[in-house]
RNA sequence: CGCGGGGUGGAGCAGCCUGGUAGCUCGUUGGGCUCAUAACCCAAAGGUCAGAGGUUCAAAUCCUCUCCCCGCAA
């Protein structure tokens, strides 16, 4: 087959990898314009078309989705399928009626659970056991096109998004060769996914990194866990901010008001939040790299009874 | 040229504005105390103050350049 791949981000690399090794021909590429990224805000290419280039593949980067001067290319391609995985991007009816095959898109959750733009950060904060991939036939809504395969993946106590999103990239590119096989051969029903069952992981912002003290600790464990390493979690010491990279939760009871500094041991800082508390393990500050709280504690003055948060 | 902060014994920081003896909390080593200890007490070792140049009687501190690190922003 004739595939055509549009993908932007790290995570859609092993699923382009994989269909580069696979009998397919990956004949062009989507993926988003090159962006100012980082320090200094220099022009960066997309980890995807990293690889087009280093293969020598053909790439169209759209700023606009309807207009001829992509559209046109991309007809001329003449792909028997599209497939997608962490584009970034809606796929307007015109494409998805474009290929005969279809759109085929690698979603990183066990759909209809988790559709939207950020579904492996959303369960690891909603404390799942259990993640997984979804390939799916798409169409126009948001991730609620008939599903083809589906493969379970566990989530680690200490897993964060940032150590689960390469475990799931991998399978995700097993997932896809394995669907794009089956579909060749005939052998796959496309099933409806049931709309009851359905949940969002909207796309994380800047300010969902900010603790709120008064979850429970439990919770806030796992959002730490979710959010890193972007955004990241982070609650204010007064004008100062702190990134916290790592905090387990603690059962034990606490009568302080939440965002209190209960106790301040020599690697742990014990901060009370709306039921438990939560045991500070790896703090960054401004200008400084993230660190173990012990090595933390030996620079700043932290003591019990400061108030965290805004 | 997107904005900003930083590089000081092994770790984390103060000192810099207002030049003039290298400081704090830890760690390390030795000793003491103790039934005992990651606890406590005493002592010691350990630093070309990122690098180069400049100003000055004198530079961690002021000026210039270079290298490295980080936050914001994405």
């Amino acid at each position: 087959m004739r595939i055509v791949f549009m993908g932007t981000p790290e995570f859609a690399v092993p699923s382009l990898e994989a269909l580069l090794k696979s009998d397919d021909q990956v004949v062009g590429i989507v993926t988003q314009p090159d962006r100012p990224k980082g320090r200094g805000q220099q022009l960066t290419p997309s980890p995807v078309k990293i690889i087009a280039q280093r293969e020598g593949i053909p790439i169209l980067q759209p700023v606009k989705m309807k207009v001829p001067e992509f559209l046109e290319p991309l007809a001329a391609w003449k792909p028997d399928l599209i497939a997608v995985t962490a584009f970034g991007r809606i796929l307007h009816p015109g494409i998805l009626s474009l290929p005969p095959r279809g759109c085929v898109n690698v979603h990183g959750s066990l759909l209809p659970k988790y559709r939207g733009a950020a579904p492996v950060q959303w369960a690891v904060i909603n404390g799942e056991a259990e993640t997984g991939i979804t390939t799916m036939l798409m169409d126009e809504g948001m991730d609620t096109g008939a599903m083809l395969l589906q493969e379970k993946l566990g989530i680690m106590p200490d897993d964060t998004a940032g150590t689960l999103a390469p475990r799931l990239a991998e399978l995700g590119g097993r997932l896809l060769v394995e669907t794009l096989a089956q579909l060749k051969a005939g052998t796959l029903t496309p099933k409806k996914q049931d709309d009851g069952q359905a949940t969002m992981a909207p796309l994380l912002k800047k300010e969902d990194g900010l603790i709120d003290w008064t979850m429970k600790a439990t919770m806030l464990a796992n959002r730490v866990r979710g959010l890193s390493p972007w955004p990241g979690a982070y609650t204010f010491s007064g004008a100062e901010r702190w990134n916290i990279w790592k905090a387990v939760s603690t059962a034990e009871a606490t009568s302080e008001r939440p965002g209190t500094i209960v106790s301040v041991g020599k690697q742990s800082i014990l901060v009370a939040a709306g039921e438990g508390m939560l045991d500070l393990r790896e703090i960054q500050t401004a200008n400084s790299r993230r660190m173990p709280v012990s090595q933390f504690l030996t620079g700043h003055k932290v003591t019990a009874g400061m108030p965290l948060g805004l």
